[in-house]
DNA sequence: ATAAGTTGCGTATACGTATGCAAACTATGC
DNA sequence: GCATAGTTTGCATACGTATACGCAACTTAT
């Protein structure tokens, strides 16, 4: 720690210090088995001395992987500075830690779903492998997989597991979300229960969510009523216009399951400016549990999707990828949160 | 489009399809004067159709930098897996598009203050500059920025600004706004104002939000009450254990501003919990806009700092040092958002 | 027509690391 | 005392790009 170098130190420098050759200190840093114990815990010491760092451009550039995972994320209407979807925000923070954890950096893109990120990222070597995260119209996507999977691209996607979509999906257990939250409201004993959010393949997420809303119904004996369903995507103008709609149209409904809590929380909103009361006159359900979900009033009941397990998911599913393993698409569990908004 | 080639492709292969030499590549593509215009297209065209990137490690091995820059996001306490702070996440998705915008990179990278970033990131020349991000006890810092500023590293920090902390400082104007919420809450017509939130200077910005409250209360002739303070860092439970106290001990108050809206929400909870009305027995006002303060009932004020601005400010700031120019530390000016939660 | 300046490109090389291969050295066996 | 196997190290080179320098051709000025 006498005088600090006047440029940063390089393996060379090391080398000479230590009397040995350049490449014996790249081996002996990397843990190579033919560098005898004397010579490797003098290169160790000398390192720690100069407080050297291995170059991680030319590390990469020679070995031809960067130890990096790229995170893209996807936003399809042009985002004017509005705050990012909650959910997928959290579900960095996990995604983050995991990949520290995994010695990992982590590279970090928002893009448009319409650009052309599936060529972008592949080529330029910054990263082993993508996650990819987002929401928007799925008919998009398809084609950029099909296309990441051809030039042999290491990714996985956070969406509807167990599909046959092209590459690696991992996501929650949307259909069993969406069955258990619906049975707590018929045990609740609700009978005109509404949901809020598309049902179609566009948005396959939504559409198991749905699904298991459907099938609640049946098992209970309950008609399914197509008037008491409104489209949108997550949002709380959703939720409010849905509302909106169902008054002004004079449907009867005694709950509401909504596709996502942003959906929930808009919808809420809506009923009391309607002065209807909650769980009084309308029992809530979102899904997500985003942080706003449990400081609504009433607190919002919604199915938890467990963003550490899917974080801990996403990469080491994609750290097998990149290291040539098979990986299986698989579903993750959720959790029913009973809260105010429906008891 | 023909057939993919093997390999991916290298600036040799276009020379050689173009008829030049690398090096002519290499300098059409980063767009040099001294090449034909004839010979950029020709360069151009062809390295469209084979796809080509350019590789970025070798690029920054070569170039010494790497077109990216380093968030380093920081958590004092151990994370357990807990929630985020979100005010800290909505910064992130400024700060991430806005390096989009400037064709920057974004690193990703979460550290315990007590760990040794200040040299890992310094050399590894992953990345051009580093942002700063996050809170804990502010004494750990020093030692580290003075480190980073002796050793030439590039970084904007997001804090208390125009300080005379090492190196650069951004941040929102903290004693405007807590003297703004005051001055409303005194408008309101309230007199007993409690505080919750350290006034220490291990925490600069909460002490210059409490230092605004303070100016507030002598502008309006009101005397400070110590009794009517609370400590503690910016979580739920500080509010919830302030309010505890504060009716444990019997201390009448109609109003309570909050350091963070986190505090802002476990108070006014505990206050309802306590049968107490908002506005009515006592109003409340936070401090950030964290996309929950819009969902509580009632809806909370709180001072809102504009992210977008600050994503950009802090983006720009430290793109400019690391081009050379002189950059001044500065305040970004906050706004009071009115909710129901103070009228 | 020649000197001086300009344009456009090629030559050579450097960035710092990782790895195949061969060489040196040590240990073991007969 | 020599051959064989095992261990540890050095040599040479490759990864793909960017830039200092020089050289030719070509323009403009005298």
């Amino acid at each position: 720690m006498g005088r600090l170098p006047s440029r940063k130190p390089t393996s060379f420098d090391i080398a000479y210090l230590a009397g040995v050759s350049q490449p014996t200190v790249s081996r002996a840093l990397r843990g190579s088995p033919s560098v005898s114990k004397a010579t490797r815990d003098r290169i160790e010491q000398i390192a720690q001395e100069l407080n050297y760092r291995v170059d991680k451009n030319a590390s990469s550039l020679r070995s031809q992987h960067s130890k990096t995972l790229a995170l893209l994320f996807f936003e399809d209407p042009a985002p004017d500075g509005s705050h990012i979807n909650p959910f997928f925000l959290s579900m960095l923070g996990s995604i983050t830690r995991q990949c520290a954890l995994r010695c990992y950096d982590l590279l970090i893109s928002f893009q448009q779903l319409s650009g052309n990120w599936h060529i972008d990222y592949q080529d330029s070597h910054k990263a082993d492998g993508l996650i990819l995260l987002g929401y928007g119209d799925y008919e998009q996507y398809r084609e950029r997989l099909t296309n990441l999977v051809d030039q042999g691209t290491d990714f996985v996607r956070w969406g509807l597991p167990l599909t046959d979509e092209p590459g690696l999906t991992l996501g929650s257990d949307n259909y069993g979300g969406g069955l258990a939250a619906v049975r707590h409201l018929i045990e609740q004993g609700r009978k005109r229960i509404a949901f809020i959010g598309t049902a179609s393949s566009h948005a396959p997420e939504f559409e198991a969510r749905w699904k298991g809303y459907r099938d609640a119904l049946a098992e209970a004996g309950i008609a399914y009523d197509p008037a008491l369903q409104a489209e949108g995507f997550s949002a709380e103008t959703t939720g409010e216009n849905a509302i909106a709609q169902f008054l002004d149209q004079g449907r009867k409904f005694d709950a509401v399951f909504a596709a996502s809590d942003l959906i929930a929380i808009g919808a809420m909103r809506a009923l009391q400016a309607a002065g209807k009361t909650i769980p009084g006159d309308v029992a809530i359900a979102g899904f997500d549990d985003i942080p706003a979900a449990s400081m609504t009033a009433p607190p919002l009941t919604t199915v938890m999707q467990d963003l550490k397990a899917a974080g801990e998911a996403l990469v080491t599913a994609l750290i097998r990828k990149i290291d040539g393993e098979e990986v299986q698409s698989c579903a993750l569990p959720v959790k029913l949160m009973v809260r105010g908004s429906s008891r």
